[in-house]
Parts: C-alpha cells; structure tokens; sequence
DNA sequence: TCTAATAAATGAATGCCGTTCATTTAGTGG
DNA sequence: CCACTAAATGAACGGCATTCATTTATTAGA
C-alpha cells in the first residue's frame, strides 16, 4: 500500500538505476535504517528483474535473487512492491513499449497488423511465464500496455472498422498471438509420436509431410515451424477481419 | 524412473480409486511398510488431483492436499510419479479426452472444427494452468493427447486437405484456442482504463462500443464478449484454412 | 525550530512447498 | 527359501514469498 514519490509509471523514469551499479562486489555493507538517498524505485527494480531474467530465466527470477541484484534486502522491496506478481506486472508493461506499433499511421492496414502481431509475438515468446499474467491484468495498472490498445484501436478506426467490431478483433488476435507465442518455445520433437507411431497413421504422416524444410521463406514466413503456422493462421484472421470494414 | 505394473496407460484404468473413499475422517493409522493391497495408482491419483482441482482450485493442489485426499503420505506419491509436473500431465492428458471431437467423420469439415474448437477451449478455459505444460508436451507421454490429434489429422486429410498444410492448421487453431480459454477468464472490467479515459479516446470509445450487449446470441456465438471475440477469429480461421483444401 | 509522522532500509522469523532419504513391511522370481 | 523389488511411513531439507520488529533518515506541521 505505500507509495513512492516518483510514483507516476508514465513519466520517462529520468534516474532508472542509481550510483553504484548492481553487481560489483566490493560493496559494504549497509547499516539499517533509511538511507540518505532512496536505493530503490520501480524503474530500478523493473531493470533489475529483466536483467535476472534475461541472464538466469523465470525460475531464477526470486524475489532473493532480485534483492541480491539490486544489493537490498529482500524485504526492502516491499516498500515498493505489494508482491511477486507486481513485479512481473511492471515487467509486463515495461515489454510492451517493445510492441512495434509504428505501422499503425503510416502505411496499410494489413501491413500495420502484420509487423505489430510478428513484434508483440517475438517479444512475448521470450517471456512466456507473463502471458497468464497479461490475459488478467487490468490496463489501468499498465500504461504502456494502455498506450499500445490505444495505437492499435486508433489504427483500426482510421482503416474503417466500425466501432463495435474493433476490440473483438483485438482481442481475437491478441489470443492468436499468446497461444502462437508458447508454441515458439515448444521442442522441436513435440509430435514425435515414437513407439505409437503405427497406431496414428494419420497423425504420424501430417506430421511427417509437414516437416519437410522449405528452405525459401517467402516474405514474412520465416523458417521454423511455429512461424509456418502463425504466418498462415495470421492472414487467415487478417483476411477475415479485413472483410468487415466499412 | 519407478514404474507400476498397471502402466499402459491407454487401458480403461479398472480399479479408479479402490475401496475406502478419500474424504472419510475416522480412517485408523497405516502401518509404515508396504500394505497388502495397493493404495496407489496412476488413474486414482488423477481423479483426486481432479476433484482437488474442482474443489479448491489449482492453488489448492498441492502434493501435501493430494496425499492427503488419498489418504497417504506425501512421499508416498513419489513412487508412482516422478514430480509435480507429471501429476500436471496426467490430469493433461485425462482433459484431452473431453474434448469433443465426435464432429470429424460424421458431418461437414466446418461443423466438426466448430465444435472441436468450442469444446477444446471451454475445457481449458476451466484449466489455464495447464496451458504451459500442454505447449511444449511430447505427445509420446500423452496417449489420449495422440488419440485427439489423429482423429483430427484424419478428419482434416478426409476433408481434402493436402498433408502438408495439416499440421500448421491444427497449430495454428490450438493457438488460438489457448489463447481464448485465457480471454474466458479474464475479469469483465479488465479494460476499464479508468483515470487515463480521456487520454485514450479511441480505445475507451472502442470499449464502450463493444461493451453494449447483444442480447440475440445467433447461432454458435454465445453472450459474453470472449465469446464474440473467440466466434469471429474462429470463423476467420475455418474460411482461411478452408480455402487450402484441394 | 522542535517534533511527530512517515519512508526506507535491515535482519530475524514464519509457514508452506516440492522433494529426498532412511526405514519398514509385503509380495515375487529364481 | 531367500534375495530383490515395490510401496508405504515419517523425518528432514532447502528454497520460496512474505511479515514483523527495529533502526535510521527525511519531511510536514505546530
């Protein structure tokens, strides 16, 4: 329930990390009671936890881990945060301004769909263990993630869709894109159907046929499977929904 | 790495949960050392992880509450599973086998993925925390998993699908289905932006817009707003994909 | 300017969780 | 018949998120 000064999550956050950097050993330690210049704040904490999470992955992603990267106490940060799960809400929202929207404005609308739907997939693929916590988070604790729905509805407006059609789009493709995401991180020998082989002929020769390269990929298509099926499955909702505007 | 006798997991399971039901209170001390008759197996530990699920939720699973509803020591279950997550498999697997797949071989090939389609994500949709562990699941472990898939596979291929655009169209449909069964629990005002309204004007009108309810919920679309959202993207993909078949 | 309230840190403690291990007992194969 | 293995108990472990009492510094108000 306590609140920092520099609380508004919207503002460029000017001193993200401050002085002494996180890692370097030689740091002594700290006395009890507050520091004469605050240690911590959002922004830090938020660097701080995608750092460990780029360098350890989710499962080292503690909240000793991340107090030990910022040279705190554990407990130290829950002056700042309510819990876990709001940390991984600002890391949320902080991996949202990494959507790309910029096609949104500019050029066609199927080309704007496109580059944003392959952004906000690469990006979350990456970060899998947040898409539960994205598909429940309310947007008034995230400006960013408000930020990009307001972009994107802003897009959809301007290339005709009426106005009652644009979130069920939104949100149909969002889900598009959260499922497509945990099927990039999927093992490569996911169908390998092993010793029931015989017994799934069908399955087992789909899944055979489909995994012969192609080794052009043609415009977005990229080469691994996952991006075969979202490649289709993208412009199969993209036709779709392009259908409906005005 | 311990296996049962009754392992072939694809039979009907015989004995579910033997004699003495889980709750009952007055049930006397077990001895230490290996009782006459089996307490455990796979099918019976499936079904109380399945009723723990349905009682207290996926919080409430736990291996101490799994025991305990067996009437068991939580070390007890390590004899039989190797770990947390495959107790998540097995009731993975037993979920696979709701999912109504009854429309292939008997109708149209749109028909039968609708009600694929709409059955798959109403089941998970109740079992998001299993979302993560199905995505990257070998099929090999999963035998009513396989099951679906080939009956999938077949009703694709008889639909006259070439075989090699089977694959990506089932992953491609999965995806999305994933994706919705998070949308369906998602709390209603999850895009309520709140104080930030009237600095999001496209977003919050296009919110309003599609919040006014559609009271006629004409055929497979039903009355909630993850509804629509899951109808229309699903019928973007069966026009998409139907159109590839020879 | 003094002072009470508040903010921000430490460090100890809590309870739960998944899992492991030694031990005991009961069937089973050679 | 006997060694081996399977299946149970119960104690223990380390790690986790979180809480609380305490200390210290800053800040607001009389």
């Amino acid at each position: 329930m306590l609140e920092t000064t520099n609380e508004r999550a919207g503002m460029p956050a000017v001193s993200a990390t401050q002085g002494r950097p996180s890692g370097s050993a030689g740091t002594q330690r700290r006395k009890a009671g507050r520091p004469a210049a605050a240690v911590l704040d959002k922004a830090g904490i938020t660097a701080a936890a995608l750092e460990l999470i780029n360098r350890k992955g989710y499962d080292g992603l503690t909240m000793a881990a991340l107090a030990k990267e910022l040279d705190v106490a554990p407990s130290a940060l829950y002056n700042h945060v309510a819990s876990k799960q709001d940390v991984l809400l600002l890391v949320e929202d902080h991996l949202m301004s990494l959507v790309d929207v910029s096609g949104f404005g500019s050029g066609a609308w199927e080309d704007a769909v496109r580059t944003w739907a392959w952004s906000y997939r690469d990006v979350f693929a990456a970060h899998t263990p947040l898409i539960p916590v994205i598909a429940v988070l309310p947007v008034t604790d995230a400006p960013q993630t408000l930020a990009m729905y307001e972009t994107v509805s802003k897009g959809f407006a301007d290339a005709g869709f009426p106005q009652e059609h644009i979130i069920p789009a939104v949100v149909a493709l969002e889900s598009f894109i959260f499922g497509s995401a945990y099927d990039v991180t999927a093992p490569e020998d996911i169908f390998e159907s092993g010793s029931m082989a015989e017994s799934t002929p069908y399955f087992t020769a789909a899944v055979r046929s489909s995994a012969s390269r192609q080794d052009a990929p043609a415009g977005q298509e990229r080469g691994r499977p996952a991006d075969t099926a979202f490649h289709r499955g993208l412009e199969a909702l993209i036709a779709g929904f392009g259908a409906i505007r005005k």
